[in-house]
DNA sequence: TGCCAGGCCGGGT
DNA sequence: ACCCGGCATGGC
């Protein structure tokens, strides 16, 4: 097929001149492949340092595991507090506990046997789990080559105008995996420099970024 | 001070 | 198949 050639063109472009920008961003910010999982569902439409704060306070409760926390689920909504909607988070990181224990026995590994597509069709079957958190959980955790779409990628996305702002995840999200080499790797340096550029240029309500490290790329 | 942050659900059209 | 209100804290 042609039409991918230029989407790959400018997708290949805009990713090199972020790496060269900001280099290598180091994701996901976690320890464990465990707290990378309770980051996503506690970061959903969330500031990651108010994350940060919560995950703290599980990490030093010493509940940062999957038979630990489900033991003191009780406590869940004080721990993370910082995060915001904590009573609604609350019950989506019980599901999610619920599931993964009682599915793997709360071991990684025991999920890692899975294939993807079944994986992501049982985590969004998971009431509080979306396709984004979903896609964050197996790219980020599992190593598998999914690419998250988030707020930042369709407000980049659009604005440079490879797709429209109202484009349904799957379509951006095949976008971006029919452009990209199908490797964990570069979908995870991809993804974490897009939330980089989009958090200090790409503000909600404005509708193109002048200072935008990605500008130039089209007005070549 | 008001707006925003690495979404998702459920009820209504 | 969309559209929308609700969910909540912390930083600037």
């Amino acid at each position: 097929m042609k039409s991918g050639t230029n989407d790959q063109k400018i997708l290949h472009a805009i990713f090199n001149r972020l790496y060269e920008y900001y280099g290598p961003q180091h994701w996901w910010p976690a320890d464990t492949a465990f707290e990378v999982m309770v980051g996503a569902i506690l970061t959903q439409n969330t500031n990651w340092h108010n994350v940060v704060q919560a995950l703290n306070n599980i990490r030093y409760a010493g509940y940062m595991d999957a038979r630990f926390l489900y033991k003191h689920r009780r406590s869940i909504p004080r721990l993370i507090r910082p995060s915001g909607f904590y009573r609604l988070k609350s019950k989506r990181l019980v599901a999610f506990l619920d599931y993964f224990i009682k599915e793997y026995d709360g071991r990684i590994e025991a999920m890692k046997r899975k294939r993807t597509g079944t994986l992501r069709g049982e985590l969004t079957a998971i009431s509080g789990i979306g396709p984004e958190t979903a896609d964050s959980i197996l790219l980020y955790a599992l190593g598998r080559p999914v690419f998250v779409i988030d707020a930042y990628t369709r407000r980049i996305g659009s604005r440079h105008g490879l797709y429209g702002y109202d484009a349904l995840y799957d379509t951006i999200q095949s976008i971006f995996e029919r452009a990209i080499p199908r490797r964990p790797s570069l979908y995870n340096e991809y993804h974490a420099l897009l939330v980089r550029v989009g958090k200090e240029h790409c503000a909600k309500h404005e509708p193109l970024c002048d200072s935008c490290p990605v500008q130039h790329i089209l007005s070549s």
